[in-house]
RNA sequence: CGGGAUGUGGCUCAGCCUGGUUAGAGCGCUGCACUGGGGGUGCAGAGGUCGCAAGUUCGAAUCUUGUCAUCCCGACCA
């Protein structure tokens, strides 16, 4: 435990709960042009940075929050972002413990190209019909000046070249040539690298036409030993979500219907938003010999006959970005866990002109003292900030960040010694003594960690149930006002038959199947909609 | 690709129905001053050929037609 700290109010970390009593106060849409907001209005409302808040419209919020923290904005390409500075220090933090993992586990990292022949992916039928319609293809390589004093393509290509949409297709191609024998095996590759998808609808972060992700590749000598890194790195993302992200997540099987195209079996990572929906935060996929006979991967075994190898592969994206922000952030703005944080602790300056060199010095030596700790084998990130800004606006603009504790020092804490601390995740601000800082910090930002676990895996569990029949499950997913629904439904666990004759109820409740979790899921019962016998238990929900 | 809407300073928008002097506001930005445990105050300032094209008219941000772009709702999706 944390000792010597007061205590913090848990009442101020509540879940989304109260929310919902404030929806028909801030009838946002219809909101009458603010012809002058006085300050007086400002300081009578209650204070929130971001608006509209979580309950009054979620989707923009999330928006909101995005452009509040600097994470990303909108480029001149349709459905493409910037990520800004603060949003892809996250990214890097994000890379290099996964990297990290991967290693461990045996991995080395390469790059393939961009561009795939159109060839290649037709190669493997299921997996053309899978990402046919999000292709973005090139035609042509060369520009000239066109009459009108633009431009415009000139050499059109042979054979039109794909943006890899994903890569098991060239990157199969490849391995087929230094795959020649059982000792060539295993191959464990990771990309980090950029794809592309032309997606009809995109919101930052969770779905946008280009993005980044690692995708390993990985190829096995026999079935069981490729299962066995399909369910490898499955556990591998779930580790670095629950303890780097602070998210919990349900480790699970897609149905056929919601698999990978192409794969044998498809292995997620499902978190809950604070919305209640779905995400899924990242895949690995057994893909048994079919890529390896789409691409002649063989290889002569032990006993000198020719096999078709095994290959999985498996991918986390920044989506996990878009996860991060849905699964902590508040109505102030983004919340973002210790481990992944850019900065762990911003030291705010207080000073008049008089004392302004003794503060800084001050700051200075506590500065350097945090830095000589180590959080999870790194210094811990200390940024002072003493731009020229009003005090406020400062505060602020580290509170829309999501920095996770935040120092208030000026001479009268150096007379006592001590500091002014607040918590991101809590919003509450303490005195405490300098020496116990330096003393506790460590175990302050796991416990901040720690505390945002919780608070997530509180929400998940207060919105999963167990339903039965197909009544409850309507009742479950329908919103009071289908006009603007209101934040509903969660995590369903149900027994079910068969995926095909669900399709028109769940297309008619906008729920899917998220996956059948492997935990707890041996107990057989009847399905919730048709009543037949059924063997398993599938989450269904709501999702991004 | 079907249905709906919107294009006016960096951002959010008002003005348009009922055409008429140098096109407005808030925020943001720049400078100065006062401030300083809290997104403060005052003064001064920069920034727009009103998406584009044609038409009607003495006169168009405003009316008409065309065009382009974007956004929202549907079918698809990490």
């Amino acid at each position: 435990m944390f000792r010597g700290v007061p205590q913090w109010s848990p009442a101020v970390a509540g879940p989304l709960v109260p929310f919902q009593a404030s929806l028909a106060i801030f009838p946002l849409r219809n909101q009458p042009p603010r012809v002058s907001p006085t300050r007086i209005d400002m300081a009578k409302a209650p204070k929130n940075a971001i608006s509209p808040t979580r309950a009054e419209d979620y989707p923009e919020w999330y928006q909101q929050v995005i452009r509040a923290a600097d994470l990303a904005e909108n480029s001149p390409v349709r459905g493409c972002m910037v990520i800004k500075p603060w949003g892809y220090q996250l990214w890097e933090n994000m890379q290099r413990a996964l990297d990290d993992m991967f290693k461990a586990t045996g991995h080395q990292n390469a790059y393939f190209p961009l561009f795939i022949p159109m060839s290649f992916l037709e190669k493997e039928a299921e997996h053309v019909e899978g990402f046919a319609k999000e292709c973005a293809v090139v035609t042509h390589h060369r520009l000239e000046p066109d009459p009108e004093g633009g431009l415009r393509p000139a050499g059109e290509l042979e054979e039109p070249l794909i943006v890899r949409p994903t890569s098991e297709t060239i990157i199969g191609a490849t391995y087929a040539k230094w795959v020649q024998s059982y000792r060539d095996l295993p191959i464990l590759i990771n990309q980090w690298a950029n794809v592309v998808r032309w997606e009809m609808r995109t919101r930052m972060f969770l779905r946008t036409a280009e993005f980044l992700w690692q995708e390993g590749h990985t190829v096995h000598a026999t079935e069981a030993e490729a299962i066995e890194e399909t369910e490898k790195m499955i556990d591998v993302y779930a580790d670095f979500a629950r303890n780097w992200m602070a998210m919990p997540v349900t480790i699970g099987a897609k149905t056929p219907g919601e698999r990978f195209p192409g794969a044998v079996e498809t292995l997620s990572i499902e978190a809950m938003m604070q919305d209640r929906k779905a995400l899924q935060a990242g895949t690995s996929h057994f893909l048994g010999q079919n890529f390896s006979k789409a691409q002649e991967i063989v290889f002569q075994s032990e006993s000198g006959s020719r096999e078709y190898a095994w290959t999985t592969s498996w991918g986390v994206s920044t989506r996990l970005v878009g996860a991060l922000i849905m699964t902590h952030s508040d109505d102030d703005g983004f919340v973002v866990p210790p481990r992944l944080a850019p900065i762990h602790i911003v030291i705010l300056p207080i000073y008049k002109e008089e004392s302004r060199s003794a503060v800084l010095e001050y700051i200075d030596s506590l500065a350097t003292a945090l830095r000589d700790q180590s959080f999870h084998g790194a210094p811990i990130r200390v940024e002072v900030d003493d731009r020229d800004m009003r005090g406020g606006e400062k505060k602020w603009h580290h509170v829309k960040r999501g920095v996770p504790i935040r120092l208030e020092v000026g001479p009268k804490d150096m007379e006592k010694d001590s500091v002014f601390l607040a918590r991101r995740d809590l919003g509450k601000s303490v005195p405490m003594p300098r020496q116990e800082l330096i003393a506790n910090v460590v175990e302050l930002l796991d416990e901040i960690q720690q505390s945002l676990y919780d608070k997530a895996d509180q929400l998940r569990r207060d919105n999963t149930v167990t339903i039965t029949n197909e009544k409850d499950f309507r009742d479950y997913f329908t919103p009071q006002d289908p006009e603007s629904p209101e934040i509903h439904g969660g995590f369903a666990w149900c027994h079910f038959a068969d995926e095909e004759s669900l399709q028109p109820l769940l297309k008619e409740l906008k729920v899917t199947i998220r996956c059948i979790p492997r935990e707890a899921n041996d107990a057989s019962g009847t399905c919730f909609a048709t009543g037949k016998p059924a063997a398993k238990q599938a989450i269904f929900a709501k999702a991004y």
